[in-house]
DNA sequence: CGCGTCACG
DNA sequence: ACGTACGTGACGCGT
């Protein structure tokens, strides 16, 4: 009757969101305050499904509130369970709403449990020669497995899953899925409240079962049992197990009202998925539906293609107007250039090619003027120039999304760019609305916000409505400062950043190579010879069999897929087992060699510079990101890495590096938010803040704080900063968690304000959902208010973290702003280049050096005007080396 | 592509 | 009984 590749897929629903909510650690959370945890990771598992099994039949069963025969019977019968979270059960009608839209069929009915209609559809695909897969998180179902019907039980997270069949069983329960109900009739089952009999778990039942095979011969042959307790318990209780059985016993004969072929999965509703993904904000399935889309219509290659809602507004908009003539193109933009009013912003956008490595390139400009869309459409090659003469300095505020990747085209095709401000950006203002969740693109931006679907090239229409809208949200939560003070200023400067790039000594870096690889090859031999076999050391998994397996080592932390082999592991064996020392030096050379040489060498533009990515839209806290490379982890903290920074220069002997770092900016803005007296007089007083601290802690004169009870009140000052827990200083210190616990108190005690403080930003961080830094940016924390003891925890050290985190970031931020704002008026050829976090660096003409100190120090004092002083120590020379 | 590891602030 | 310090990015391994 069905074909081979014919098939049906039955879901448990219930189980599986169940699983799904609570596999995604993070709680995701739309802006409209809707949890979508639950309806994502079932989307997750429901693809990994389709992916893996092809189905051409599928059903979803769910539970419903209403009590099942089994209650009825027994009214124990699954008490004590909890429900599902409130959250969770306001996913549910969208979950199915989502299904339909997928044509996928649903069905739950009184009376019964989603397991029973699982076990009736399964029989009936059976009975009509369909293969049948079950999917569920509950073991009860592999009582449903047979030669035709295969069950799949979801492991951990959503992605994994482990099929059931006979040999499965066998190798986990040491039976055949035929005796599983009766063995759970015999252990019972603790959250069906399944009573089965007192005293046997596991291990007795699996015996009883493998001995006798199923209940009934059991009950009839107990008085061969040799265990005289057990074989009372056993008579004692034959009723309870029968009943047992019976409650465990899935059902197949409920009354459906579907046949089989109404389960076939039915074709896509694609207009319906585009406003639920939108509205659910699943961006990544939101895209490949789109694809998908396409080419499901390019296939059926439909002659008009249909007009669906989402594509029709772009017929709202002007047909756009495209010049590819270069000097026609100049023109018209010239006369929007002119035509530009006070106050008023351009709304534009380029395409080409945003390559770090070579030039990058400029296909097209587009602008609006007067609400109608120009595409100057004149090529790399001409596109530049036709630029370059319209702008000519101009001073023009730009709107657009993602307009830093706009100014480093202008940057690195000499187009003047020192006239534009950035007067919005949709990319910029998202993120700080939202920061620290995934950057969407403008196209998924305006589908969400108006389920519009237009033509790339048209996507510009879109963004002054974006604009308005994001406009609205920022001032809603009072974002303004942080948007158009800090971010939109802010995007030029990472441009030109970019742009100008760093030096790098190819030559340098290469000789470093050959040396940390010859000590790679000695350590390699050394380590083969100790562990009398060879092996890759890089795999943490194969080195911790040779560590811990073959060789005994003491110590061994079992992991996942493995045991730790990390550096906290080896150091507590380094004395002992030179094998391990060897294996701790060679992961210290195996990793400055393939991450700061060879990752580092493909980098390298022929011009000798490399342009790592600053990004603006990443970090949850405000921080910039630096991606390809990550320029801000080159390692410094020990000589052997540290030398890697001789590689990077200022290019020239005309040119030197200065680097200005803010001294303890995080503690300062501590200081300052919590106004702790104690804390204030300690920046005041002292050069030496953690000495400072120690003192105050320990109850020491200053001069009296000995080298250990500064390093140990560095820990707790780190641990104020990342909202500190007895347990982390405790690890910290190796110090026990009593002992830390101490010094935690003793700090409190002895800033008392600072105590209050965090009280403070974890109450209202608990009462709004949000924490802000003193410059008002926000940072969602919806983990503060979870369920689970973990995530609320990590919710409480995160309300305590950002604020502090995030206003350092505002400040350096802010810092940028203004330096690079002077550099360009006072210096000729004097530029920032990088910046870490809490330090930045700028590569100077050393004629203009002593401008660019003061200049430098100017702007990161002043930055902010808190109630300490912001110190910044210089350092200078030619390699970023020499910088220390 | 997730994990373990390790580089930085 | 659990299993924890905050924020990032890149690499190699192994599925």
């Amino acid at each position: 009757m069905y074909g081979k590749s014919d098939k049906i897929v039955i879901i448990d629903g219930n189980s599986l969101v169940n699983r799904a909510y609570f596999a995604i650690q993070r709680p995701m959370i739309t802006k409209d305050g809707f949890y979508t945890q639950g309806i994502y990771g079932f989307l997750s598992m429901l693809s990994k499904i389709m992916t893996d099994l092809e189905p051409t039949h599928m059903l979803v069963a769910f539970d419903r509130k209403a009590p099942t025969f089994r209650h009825l019977e027994y009214p124990e019968y699954k008490a004590g369970r909890k429900g599902m979270p409130d959250e969770l059960a306001m996913e549910m009608p969208v979950l199915k709403e989502l299904l339909k839209a997928l044509g996928i069929r649903t069905y739950e009915i009184d009376g019964f449990e989603a397991d029973d209609i699982l076990g009736t559809t399964a029989k009936l695909a059976e009975s009509e020669d369909l293969r049948c897969y079950i999917v569920t998180g509950d073991k009860d179902a592999l009582q449903l497995a047979s030669d035709k019907t295969s069950v799949i039980i979801t492991k951990k997270g959503i992605s994994e899953f482990k099929l059931y069949d006979d040999a499965a069983m066998t190798e986990e329960y040491g039976f055949s899925q035929a005796s599983f109900i009766d063995f759970k009739a015999l252990k019972g089952d603790s959250s069906d409240n399944i009573p089965g009999v007192p005293g046997v778990g596991d291990k007795t039942a699996q015996k009883l079962i493998l001995q006798f095979g199923n209940v009934e011969e059991l009950i009839a042959g107990a008085d061969s049992i040799e265990n005289a307790k057990l074989r009372d318990k056993i008579k004692a209780n034959a009723d309870t197990i029968r009943f047992s059985k019976r409650l465990a016993t899935i059902v197949t004969d409920v009354p459906l009202d579907y046949s089989l072929e109404d389960t076939r999965i039915a074709p896509k509703d694609y207009p319906k998925l585009i406003e639920l993904y939108g509205r659910l904000e699943f961006r990544t399935y939101l895209s490949k539906l789109l694809k998908e889309k396409e080419k499901a219509e390019e296939q059926l290659s439909l002659l008009p293609p249909e007009c669906t809602e989402a594509q029709k507004p772009s017929e709202a908009f002007p047909e756009p107007v495209r010049i590819t003539d270069p000097s026609e193109a100049e023109k018209a933009l010239r006369e929007a250039l002119d035509g530009l009013r006070e106050g008023d912003e351009l709304v534009c956008s380029i395409t080409g090619d945003d390559s770090h490595l070579g030039a990058s390139s400029i296909e097209s400009f587009s602008f609006l003027r007067d609400g109608r869309l120009f595409i100057l459409d004149c090529g790399a090659d001409a596109c530049p120039g036709v630029l370059r003469s319209a702008f000519g300095g101009r001073k023009i505020s730009l709107s657009g999304c993602e307009l830093g990747r706009l100014y480093y085209a202008f940057f690195t095709n000499g187009i003047d760019a020192a006239g534009l401000t950035t007067g919005f950006d949709c990319s910029l203002a998202q993120y700080v609305l939202s920061p620290g969740t995934k950057a969407p693109m403008l196209a998924e931006m305006v589908l969400e916000s108006f389920k519009a679907a237009p033509p790339e090239e048209q996507l510009l229409y879109y963004v002054p409505r974006l604009e308005e809208q994001q406009r609205k949200g920022i001032e809603e939560l009072d974002l303004g400062y942080v948007l158009y003070n800090i971010e939109l200023p802010l995007c030029k400067v990472l441009a030109s950043m970019e742009a100008l790039g760093v030096d790098v000594d190819s030559g340098e870096l290469k000789a470093i190579g050959r040396v940390l690889k010859e000590g790679c090859a000695e350590l390699e031999k050394t380590i083969y010879l100790l562990a009398g076999e060879e092996f890759n050391i890089n795999s943490p998994k194969q080195l911790g069999q040779i560590l811990f397996e073959k060789l005994k080592l003491p110590g061994a932390k079992p992991t996942k897929s493995g045991y730790s082999t990390n550096a906290e592991v080896l150091e507590k064996l380094e004395d002992d087992f030179p094998i391990v020392h060897a294996v701790l030096e060679y992961r210290t050379l195996s990793k400055l060699d393939s991450t700061y040489v060879e990752g580092l060498l493909p980098l390298i533009a022929p011009d000798g510079k490399v342009r790592a990515h600053f990004r603006q839209n990443v970090t949850a806290t405000g921080r910039l990101s630096c991606t390809d490379p990550n320029l801000q982890n080159i390692p410094v903290r020990q000589e052997l890495g540290r030398q890697l920074r001789r590689a990077f220069t200022a290019g020239s002997g005309d040119y030197m590096l200065i680097g200005a770092d803010y001294s303890q900016i995080e503690l300062r803005v501590l200081a300052h938010m919590s106004g702790d007296p104690t804390l204030i007089d300690c920046f005041r007083n002292g050069l030496d803040i953690h000495r400072e601290t120690a003192s105050k802690v320990f109850g020491v004169p200053f001069d009296e704080v000995t080298p250990q009870m500064r390093s140990n009140a560095k820990a707790v000052n780190f641990g104020v900063i990342y909202g500190m827990s007895g347990f982390g200083l405790a690890s910290e210190l190796t110090i026990t968690r009593r002992e830390a616990e101490r010094y935690i108190a003793d700090y409190f005690k002895r800033f008392p304000g600072v105590k209050s403080f965090m009280n403070g930003c974890v109450d209202s961080c608990r009462e709004k959902g949000y924490a802000r830094t003193l410059f008002g940016r926000l940072r969602r924390i919806p983990e503060i208010s979870s369920r689970m003891y973990m995530q609320r925890q990590l919710g409480e050290r995160l309300a305590m973290n950002s604020p502090i985190q995030g206003t350092a970031a505002d400040i350096i931020k802010l810092a940028m702003i203004e330096a690079y704002r002077r550099l360009e008026s006072e210096c000729e050829d004097s530029h920032l280049i990088l910046q870490i976090h809490d330090e930045l660096i700028i590569r100077a003409r050393r004629d203009e050096a002593d401008k660019v100190r003061a200049l430098l120090t100017e702007c990161m004092e002043s930055a902010a005007r808190l109630a300490v002083r912001l110190e910044v120590s210089l350092e200078e020379g030619y390699s970023w080396y020499e910088l220390k």
